[in-house]
RNA sequence: GGACGGGUGGGUGAGUGGCUAAAACCAGCAGACUGUAAAUCUGCCGCUCCUUGCGGGCUACGAAGGUUCGAAUCCUUCCCCGUCCA
């Protein structure tokens, strides 16, 4: 091994918007180059919610072992901290069994909070959190803002009156820190250590991206996603838990409670993804140093190119590591 | 055939003489986002012109006429839609 630097290891990410076949490739390129999948998604992180979610059920993971799914119960709270430590662990352990990790990344925030870091700051604090609610009950929600606007000015400035759940966090971080939110911000962050990154993008056509939502939605409802939820509802999951905030979830279960028919749960699904997958697309525009690429992850030539890319990239690496040590 | 109610921008739907290119919401488009992130939030949203301004022009509230300095708003006729009576 390399005698001088800390070792370090090749790190494969695959990102892009829902339905564009992050999943698919990542397994190709696992596949090809000895990987091992470790997913970034915020809602595959959550048991049970396994086809609204898109999971890669085993029978499709081609024994490829996938990592970071299934970690905490319906009614746990998870964060981007958390994830981060979690793939830390991973990472390290894929890192000494030589395999590839093959990070598929549909969450923008997971995604950077593991690269780039958080910083030092606190995490959330439930009982601050419920204690801010309720004042913020009683005195609107304006009132909150202008706390933050007395105790951290620039914070205030930064976030919008009515983004509730923003101010909420600047005035944890400062109540809790006993620092503004600026400076907690620029004490502690740490890019991940030991890895070299290369990232590959999917950018589908707008259009076509669409059209596969649409289509996906309805394969999942194919796929048994209605008895899924009924039987997470019968389960006695509370309606309030995080999961059923995801999309899809919130409208089947309102189909189940009669409230919509199945039609108009389908179509609200349809429309929440694409509205995702354009957040999504925003996010990861300003991504730095990926590698795009126009088509879907389960095209044969968009695999091909990524794994020229990757090839390339391992290639090099080898190189390095190689002169180095 | 008669009696009411109604026809508003992509949708729902406010607006009953000037402050209205027309509330609000949705959709759409663009964007922000360092611990709930599949979340949360922001901007734009008839067309057009330029010396980008609380700027100019044009078109617009079923259709056509009319009243008025001025109409989505009032009057007339017509065309649709809904409910009820025949």
């Amino acid at each position: 091994m390399s005698g001088s630097s800390p070792s370090l290891a090749p790190l494969i990410v695959v990102l892009g918007p829902t339905a564009s076949g992050k999943s698919a490739l990542g397994i190709a390129l696992a596949r090809r180059f000895n990987g091992e999948v470790v997913v970034c998604d915020s809602t595959q992180v959550c048991r049970y919610f396994d086809i609204g979610t898109a999971k890669v059920p085993a029978s499709e993971q081609h024994g490829i072992p996938h990592h970071l799914t299934d970690l905490v119960e319906p009614d746990e709270v998870f964060t981007a901290g958390e994830y981060r430590r979690c793939a830390i662990t991973v990472l390290d352990d894929l890192k000494r069994r030589g395999r590839l990790p093959v990070l598929t990344a549909g969450t923008g925030l997971y995604l950077r909070a593991l690269l780039e870091g958080l910083a030092d700051a606190p995490e959330r604090s439930e009982e601050l959190r419920s204690r801010l609610r309720e004042t913020a009950q009683h005195r609107g929600a304006e009132y909150l803002h202008r706390l933050l606007a007395k105790i951290d000015p620039d914070a205030a400035k930064k976030i919008a009156v009515r983004d509730a759940q923003k101010v909420i966090r600047a005035i944890e971080i400062r109540m809790l820190a006993r620092q503004t939110v600026g400076e907690v911000h620029r004490t502690g962050r740490e890019a991940l250590q030991g890895f070299h990154v290369t990232k590959v993008g999917l950018s589908p056509n707008r259009k076509a991206l669409y059209a596969h939502i649409e289509a996906r939605t309805r394969e999942m409802i194919a796929a048994g996603w209605l008895e899924e939820v009924r039987a997470l509802v019968g389960k006695g999951i509370s309606p309030d838990a995080k999961p059923f905030q995801f999309i899809g979830y919130r409208e089947l279960a309102d189909h189940i409670d009669g409230k919509i028919s199945l039609e108009e749960a389908v179509s609200r699904i349809q429309q929440a993804t694409r509205q995702f997958a354009k957040r999504q697309i925003t996010w990861f525009r300003r991504e730095p140093d990926v590698h795009w690429l126009e088509g879907f992850g389960t095209e044969p030539a968009v695999i091909a190119n990524a794994a020229a890319v990757v090839g390339d990239f391992l290639g090099q690496f080898q190189r390095a590591t190689d002169s180095s040590g």
